[in-house]
DNA sequence: TTTGGTGCAAAATATTTGCATCGTG
DNA sequence: CACGATGCAAATATTTTGCACCAAA
């Protein structure tokens, strides 16, 4: 998916298309499978020369994930975003050192699902930490 | 495990036994299969009129991570922490309402780890989220 | 023109650290 | 009695909120 069609969905949905979320949708474009903190972002911002407020971030990066545009994990206490590369959700291998990510193309739930009749399941997390191959070879 | 193994655990392996992880460990031991936050934590020990330092507490806690005695996972924003039922790993179910965990009895990396061959694997994480049965009912 | 979005400032929440003191082993 | 552990206070980090103003549709 490009920009664009992230900017369509948005307005589909009512959301106003304003000049701070094309630049934080660019932004994750242009960062596919990367983990970005909102002090990532705000760095990214400084140097660029351009200016979102904080709050403003952090408001429009819960929206995105609420609406499905992209996802958020933890990592070492600090929450991270990454954009969803298609509709459906998949699991991905997290480089924790240059937060690379890379998809699994493997849902477990369908082997545990049987286990848990008596719970009503919302989500889950299958997520696969390490060192991708080249920050193996810098350590 | 109970609180002695725990403790006797703590020594072996160099720290001390102090009043403060004696009180610790035992409101883990009283909670087996809940999620603790700090916070309910320092709650408890007001209730019960003890007194233990919020950074103490910290310190405690990732200790105990740190040595494996406790997991911890994060909620909302927040760090939750259980007690480790036993040595090796194991996944579970979080009801998202009162903070239940069952055990999962399955791990999924056995499956994908042929397809990260070329990273350096360290750690994983696979949880379920939902309600648990009695939460179910209620909602 | 209307309603949602942004920036600012401030607050709320969460976590860490330096240092003097205490107490376990 | 030595050294690790604790408490306190303060710093740091992270996230949220109220409100006036702005701008996309």
């Amino acid at each position: 998916m490009i920009k664009e069609k992230y900017i369509t969905y948005l307005q589909e949905n009512g959301y106003k298309c304003t000049p701070q979320r094309t630049v934080l949708l660019s932004y994750f474009c242009q960062h596919k499978n990367k983990l970005i903190s909102v002090n990532t972002m705000m760095n990214y911002l400084k140097k660029d020369n351009r200016h979102i407020s904080l709050d403003t971030i952090y408001r429009n990066l819960s929206l995105f994930v609420a609406i499905g545009l992209l996802k958020s994990t933890t990592l070492n206490g600090k929450r991270l975003f990454s954009l969803k590369n298609n509709l459906d959700h998949q699991h991905m291998f997290i480089c924790t050192e240059c937060r690379t990510t890379k998809p699994l193309n493997f849902c477990p739930m369908g082997i545990v699902q049987s286990s848990l009749n008596d719970c009503s399941i919302k989500s889950h997390k299958f997520e696969v930490y390490g060192l991708c191959p080249s920050c193996s070879w810098c350590k």
